[in-house]
Formats: structure tokens, sequence, C-alpha cells
DNA sequence: GAGCACTGC
């Protein structure tokens, strides 16, 4: 066979002599994919029982009787035992939300008692000082003097919009509004109204403000329930701040909201998928539920959009306070700090295309001459749409140097890279001394978030500049800020349909962004926003960003529709302001009904319905109710809480390399970033007394910590009700027979996230692939991305999402078995005189014919047992009976495989 | 030799 050399002195194949030019690239290209086939054809591995193990294991599989338990019966479930989970579970699938509403009528409360005595107190109130002094205050924002004409529209029409910028006072106002009016009328024990805000922080802030200037205490006529934090209201005569998902979680029940008397959807203009989602609901109550009052309120952008959703609802709008902003753009910027740009090269179509945009409005400059020869010239480079960090630092040095305001200064960038950068730039350049200046570069990952000196006055004579993402648009509000420096762009991901995977890109700001960015100048005293962007720039922007709904995977939505008797998917989506694309809803069904939680005709099964109720993705409710049949709940627990909420871990600017280093350290050399989130919460559940200090050493957040073991009591309080384990602790003994055993643990985390599985074509070398064979990057905050030597080829993951290239940002090194037990599609077939198995078609093994049928076996035996557990559930008796004789086997066989592999990967490194 | 928008049950 002919050869020739390539650049890097390999042999290669030479063409055939007849092709010419181009006709020898495409055979390159044939041959590459032929390669690539080749090896996405390339068994993984070979999986070896040995004669004594499979007797063992053939004698367990006749002394059981476990298929006698269970057959299939076309879906109508008789053969399941009667008990409370077969009765919601049958009512679930068989009710619709129309048949549900009409059972569950409100019932409209009236005690005349409780409602003179809420009138006598109310009306003692109004000698009580503190109330007259705070009620001096509410009396100057712009909605009170709309109270009449809110009142009345609110008695009028059954759903009403309210919109009005930050400083009018709506959020804090027309709750106390309606119930003061019900009360003052001898009809408080009529009203109950239930508001709710798009964030746990404000949901609370909320509250307690409205409590202080109602002159009370959180508990009397003012509460808050956010997840895993209440403070109730009492019952009547009340206003209680919730997050849109507290109501969402209330409607599974009671979806008529029976109880309450006004419903009030806050900020939905920030169009998040819950209150779309509500938003729709709403529809079908109202019919249903006439005395129940919707008052609707949204920045008044585009308020008129939810006035048409439902048949043009009355719309009010309060007139907005604060301060006058002075907006300048990158023209200006450019002419303050003659700011010259470098030429990068870039495509012709690229400059034209430029051109075409820039030209006509550098034009106009020119012939009004509002700015010079330069500004113009700049303007005309496309080099002047990037960021650009050192135009931003001229712009701050500029700033502190000339303007005489000496408040506090808020720069908006899109990431990490960019914050860590910028805020070196600022502590080099020397304009900045640190007894002069307060740098806070703030990131969702940066300890910064938690500090509250970033909310404080600076000491004197000091000036605070704080370096920010988008966090600082809703999440932290900081009320000093005089000037806002805001760089246009924004990181958004959004689902690609095509590639079936998230994309995090930045992209331009929509106006609802800039002007947001822009409010947060003008929050004490007037104030200035510098745009890093021209007014031609300003004009393509787009009113809003795209709504959730149409960014994002769609599994659990689709699951809480379910749960909600809403019936089949596409007409309710159909019902939603915007519709989600087709195609994102059918991968989301396809997924779901590979993760058996949805039938082939799009109804829940029993598993589907235990994950609609559980508060996670899908994927993690599969992961606790395996840990939960395996007995090894507490570490399971924890990878649930922190692939669904956030890895504890934070990323300090500067600590890149140290960060690593100590999650090394923590995870003890086991190549999985899944169980480093379990040592990283064992380790601080284990310091109760010093866990600061453990929190400090390993770049821990104590907050997100806390908050993770509050999530894993409720996941296990979930569990305990739907009665799969005895009691709800965590870390009961019941619950964590098998909690030591790391191969069990990394086998359920697997049967958790598959299909989510990659593979590396050499044992032991990056880069790695999907079983489709597209290349990916483990992220380099995974504890895998350091590693040199995997002693396995397969690994699984849960968020893998394209940046610059497709980063997986979790990974667990695992072993065969774990995909053949708990993959889907098992096929058992020849490969030549090879006998092989696979799953799901692209993950192949070798093994012999007698392993693979034993296999075979164990599996469908799991597999009903499974089922059977599932639509029979009660804790696993361990021992007793033959129930645990099939998961004794799986655990031993998962365990030794490890064992065994292990010391070949030792071999392979001599 | 790499790089990580933000919420929420």
């Amino acid at each position: 066979m002919p050869f020739k050399r390539d650049r890097k002195g390999n042999k290669k194949e030479k063409p055939p002599a007849h092709l010419k030019g181009k006709q020898i690239g495409l055979y390159y290209a044939q041959k590459s994919k032929q390669k690539k086939e080749l090896q996405r054809n390339r068994p993984l591995g070979a999986i070896l029982l040995s004669a004594a193990k499979k007797d063992q294991i053939q004698k367990v599989l006749n002394s059981t009787s476990l298929q006698n338990l269970f057959t299939v019966d076309g879906g109508s479930y008789d053969h399941v035992a009667d008990s409370i989970f077969k009765r919601d579970f049958l009512r679930v699938i068989n009710e619709t939300i129309d048949e549900k509403l009409m059972k569950n009528p409100s019932i409209p409360v009236q005690d005349e008692r409780l409602s003179e005595r809420l009138y006598e107190e109310y009306m003692s109130k109004q000698d009580n000082v503190k109330y007259n002094k705070m009620n001096k205050k509410r009396k100057k924002l712009p909605s009170y003097n709309m109270k009449d004409e809110i009142l009345k529209v609110v008695n009028e029409s059954q759903i009403v919009v309210i919109s009005g910028e930050t400083g009018c006072g709506k959020t804090t106002q027309v709750a106390q509004f309606i119930l003061d009016d019900f009360i003052e009328k001898k009809k408080g024990s009529e009203c109950k109204i239930l508001c709710t805000q798009p964030r746990r922080i404000s949901a609370i802030a909320v509250a307690q403000r409205v409590a202080e200037e109602r002159a009370e205490n959180l508990g009397d006529s003012v509460g808050y329930h956010i997840r895993l934090e209440r403070r109730s209201p009492r019952d009547r005569g009340s206003v209680c701040f919730c997050t849109t998902g507290i109501v969402l979680k209330m409607m599974e029940n009671d979806p008529s909201l029976s109880t309450i008397s006004h419903l009030i959807l806050d900020e939905i203009h920030e169009r998040d998928v819950m209150s779309d989602f509500i938003l729709a609901l709403i529809k079908k109550i109202i019919t249903k539920r006439k005395d129940l009052k919707i008052i609707l309120m949204s920045a008044t952008l585009n308020s008129e959009k939810f006035s048409k959703y439902y048949n043009n609802a009355p719309h009010v709008n309060i007139p907005g306070f604060t301060f006058p902003v002075t907006e300048f753009y990158l023209e200006d910027v450019i002419f303050r700090t003659g700011y010259i740009f470098d030429h990068k090269k870039i495509s012709r179509e690229k400059i034209r295309t430029y051109s075409d945009f820039i030209e006509p409005h550098v034009r106009q400059l020119e012939a009004t001459k509002q700015y010079n020869r330069h500004v113009c010239i700049q303007l005309r480079n496309p080099e002047c749409e990037n960021i650009n960090l050192k135009l931003i630092l001229e712009l701050l040095i500029d700033i502190c140097q000339k303007e005489k305001d000496k408040g506090a200064i808020l720069i908006f960038l899109t990431g990490f890279q960019d914050i860590s950068s910028l805020s070196k730039m600022i502590s080099d350049s020397g304009y900045f001394p640190p007894y002069q200046y307060l740098v806070f570069p703030l990131h969702s990952l940066m300890p910064t978030v938690e500090q509250k000196q970033i909310f404080e006055e600076p000491p004197h004579g000091m000036r605070k500049i704080i370096i920010a993402t988008n966090i600082a648009e809703t999440s932290i509000t900081i009320d000093d800020v005089v000037y806002v420096i805001d760089c246009g762009k924004i990181k958004v991901t959004n689902f690609d349909a095509a590639t079936n995977s998230d994309i995090l890109a930045p992209q331009w700001v929509s106006l609802a962004n800039a002007n947001q960015r822009r409010g947060r100048a003008g929050r004490v005293k007037p104030g200035i926003c510098f745009h890093m962007y021209s007014k031609a720039r300003e004009m393509l922007l787009e009113q809003f960003q795209l709504p959730e709904i149409l960014r994002k995977r769609l599994e659990d939505v689709i699951l809480t529709a379910k749960v909600l008797q809403l019936g089949d998917i596409e007409p309710f989506f159909r019902e939603l302001i915007d519709s989600p694309d087709p195609e994102t809803v059918t991968l989301a069904l396809d997924l779901l009904k590979r993760l058996n939680a949805l039938t082939d005709d799009e109804k829940l099964t029993p598993l589907g319905y235990h994950l609609a109720k559980l508060p996670m993705a899908p994927q993690m409710g599969k992961m606790i109710l395996f840990g939960a049949i395996f007995s090894c709940l507490d570490p399971i627990l924890s990878v649930a809480a922190s692939l669904d909420f956030k890895d504890p871990f934070q990323l300090p600017v500067g600590k890149e390399k140290e960060v690593t280093r100590m999650k090394l350290e923590l995870s003890r050399g086991i190549k999985s970033d899944h169980l480093l989130f379990h040592e990283a919460l064992k380790g601080f559940e284990a310091h109760a007394y010093d866990y600061r200090n453990f929190c400090w050493k390993y770049f821990l957040s104590v907050h997100a910590l806390k908050q993770l073991q509050d999530m894993k009591k409720q996941f296990m309080e979930y569990l305990h009700e739907m009665n799969f384990v005895p009691d709800s602790n965590p870390k009961s003994l019941e619950c964590n027979r098998n909690s030591h055993n790391m191969s069990l643990i990394k086998a359920i985390i697997c049967a958790g996230l598959y299909p989510n599985v990659a593979i590396s074509k050499v044992l032991g070398r990056a880069p790695i692939w999907t079983p489709n064979m597209q290349k990916l990057q483990l992220h380099p905050k995974s504890v895998l991305a350091e590693c040199k030597y995997f002693d396995s080829n397969i690994l699984v993951y849960y968020r893998k999402i394209y940046s610059n290239s497709y980063f997986v940002h979790d990974a667990s090194l695992i072993h065969a078995l774990p995909v053949v037990f708990f993959g889907d599609k098992f096929h058992r077939f020849y490969e030549g005189d090879n006998n092989m198995i696979s799953i799901n078609q692209n993950l192949k093994f070798k093994c012999t014919e007698s392993t693979a049928l034993i296999i075979k076996e164990l599996r469908d035996r799991f597999n009903w047992f499974l089922e059977y557990k599932i639509s029979h559930p009660g804790p696993i008796i361990w021992g007793k009976n033959d129930e645990t004789k099939v998961l004794e086997v799986i655990m031993e066989l998962i365990t030794c495989e490890e064992m065994v592999l292990d010391d070949n990967a030792f071999e392979d490194c001599d």
C-alpha cells in the first residue's frame, strides 16, 4: 500500500493516483469520516465475569420470584395495590384540570366578628406614632396618589394590569391598598392576598418593608413564603409575599387557589418560565372562580402585551420616580478620552456589513458637526464594537479626575474573565491607590457577593468601584451608585434544538437591560450612565430579552404541566404568551420517554409522577429515588442538591490555581466532581463548630452549603411523604447502609445522569467525545480537567454548555457496569465471531454469550423490581426477603468491577 | 494550557 508522510512525520495513506485537486481533499474528508465511524463503532471494553460469579448470580436469580409480583397491564394499573399513591396517581393521569376546578370551588370566608376585630385594630393604629411616620413617607410615593383609581379598577374588573417604573412604589403599596380597603369596609376576613416575586431575596425584603410600613412584625398581617423558609401571616386579612415557584407548587394541590381572594403577580415583564406558566393557568381558573381578583404588575414598556393577552384587561399606569440620569454613548466616550482602537483583521464581508450599518450614522454626525473628526474615524473601525477594557479603564480614570461627585461607580461587564482582567488592570494602573479606592469584583462565583462592605458607605475620602455582571441589574442593589458604565453586552444561555445543547454567548443587551442598568445610577441622587455602544447600535437593540421559555430545555416544564393535569402538551403550549419551538418540545418529550417518565402517548408513568412532584430536575429525582432504593441517600442527596442548585465552590479573583489545588486535595484522588460536592457537604456537616475554617480553607460558600443542607432535608421530606424512606433524616442509618460504597454511589449518579455519557477513545486520555463523536472538553473547574490519566474511558456528566467549545462542567469517571445496568436499550448481537452487547446502540462492550445472557436477566429482574417499587412505594427491607437479593448482586458486581479495573490501570501505568 | 450569565420549587 502506498504511503506518504504528513507534517508530523507519520505515515499517511496516499490518495489513488487518478484523483486531482479538489478530489484529493474530498478523498481525505471521506477517509476521516470513515475513521470516525470506525471509532464510533469500537467497543469501549470487555465485561468479564468468572464462572463462579455467574453460578452465584444464577443461584440468586433462581431463588427469587420477583417477576411474579408484577405484570404490566396496559396502563390501567389494576395490579397496583390500593394505596394513597395509587389513588393520587390515577387521579392525576385520568382527571383534567377543568374537572378538578369544578370539584374545588372556593368557599368565601365571612367572619363578621373577625372583620370587626381587624377593623378595631386598624383604627387604633391610626394614632400610632411609628405608623404615622411611615405613612408620611408612603404618601410621597407616586402610587399613593393613584390609590383610589387603583382600587376602583380592581373592584370593577377581575383582571387588572398595573404598570410603573422603579420607584413608583407599586410593589409595596398595591397589596396594602387592597387589604386596608377591605378592613375599612369591615370585610377584612374576606381578604387574603398572595403576591409573587421572581426572587427569594425580594420576597423577604418586600415583606419586611411592608410590615415596617404597617408598624407591625412579620407574621401579623404580612408574611413571606419562599422555598425552605417561611413566616406566614395570619390566615385572613393578610398579605403573603412569595416566590412564583411556591404558588405553582400550591396549584398542584389546589389549582383554583381556593383560599385566596387576590393574586398579585409582580415583575411579570421579566418573563420567567414560572410567571408565564401561571399567566396561562389563570385563563383556566378565572372562568371557574369569578370572585378571584388578579392583579398583574409589570414595567411600562410591555404592559400592553399582558392586557391584550387577557382580552384587553384594564390597565393603570403609575408614573415612576427616580433621579434623572444623564446618558452618554460611545461617541461621547471616544470624544472624552481620545481613544484610538486597534485594527484587527476581519473578513471583507464583515467590514462591509459593519460599514453599511455605521456609515449613515457617522455621516449624520459629520453633517451636524456634533463630534470631531477623530470620533468619526474611530466609529468607522468595527473594532469599536467589541468590549474594550483599556477604553473602560481610560474612561474610569477620566471620571475620577474630572467629575466632581465622588459617588460609587458601577461597571457592567459580561463574565468572570473580563471582571477579573479589569480588576487587575485597575490595580496595576497606579491611578487607583488602595487607600483611596475600594474595588469590588462582583460575580456569582466570587466571595464578594456575600460581603456587606459592598452595600455600605465607604470610609471618608474613599470611593467604591464595583465591577459586576448582570447580577447587579436586579439581584444586588447598591444604593449609592452615581456612575454606571454599561459595556452593552450580556451573556445568555440559549438552548439550541439543532445541536441539542445549551449555548452560552455574549450578545447585545436589550433596551430593557440598558434601562435597568442606567437606573442603577439614579437611586439616591442624579447620576450619569455611559453606554459603550453608539447611538446607531442603540437603534437596533431589541426591546426585551427573549422570554425564558424560548431559551430553555423543557423537561421540567412539561412534567409540571403534566402534574397540573393540563393534558396534551402542545395545546397548552399554544396558550402561553409565547409558545416554545416545536423541535425543543419534541426533544424534551423524547428524553422524558427515555427516562421512562412518560408513556408513548404522553401520559405520566408512575416514575414520571414522582419525578414531577419532586422539586428538582427529573434526572436528580431519578438519582435520589435510586439512592433511596440502594440505601446510600446522604451522599446522593448532596450530589443531587449541588447539581440542581449550584456547586458550593467559590472562585476569588487571582486564586484560580489555589482553588484547583484545594479541590484536588478535598477530592482525595477520586475522579469525580460529584463526589467532591459530597465531600464538601460532608466536611461542612462534620465541622459543626468550626465550619467557617473548613469553608475558608476550601473556598466554599457557607451560604450555599447551608442552603444545600436545607435542600437535602427537603428532598428527604418528600421521599418520606412518598413513603420511600422510613423517616426524614438524611443521616438515618436505614437510608445509609451503603453510603460508604463509592463505586455504588458513582453508579447511582450514572443512573441519574444517563444518557449524559462521554467517552475517551484512548483509555485514559483526553479529549473526550460524545458517543456520536462530538468533541467535548472538560471544563477547567472540573477536578478531572487536571487529571493526567483516567482509569476508565467512560464518564457521566450533567451540564454540557457550548461557549468557545463544548465544555462538560461536572463529571464522574465510571466503569462499564453502571452504564450496562442503568442505561437504556440493551442489545445483544454478534460482530463477526464476537458476542457483543450495546446500550442505546452507541456504547458497545465485548463479552461472552453466557455473561451477556446473565447480565440481561439481572437487568430485567432489576427493572421489574424498580417498576414494582415505584408503583408500590415503601421502604426497602434489607436481608429479610427476596427483594434485596438482586440489589445486593448488582451492588457486588459494580463494586468488584472497580477493584479489578483499578489493578489493570496500575499495570498500564508501569 | 485551558475558563465559568442569572434565577427558582
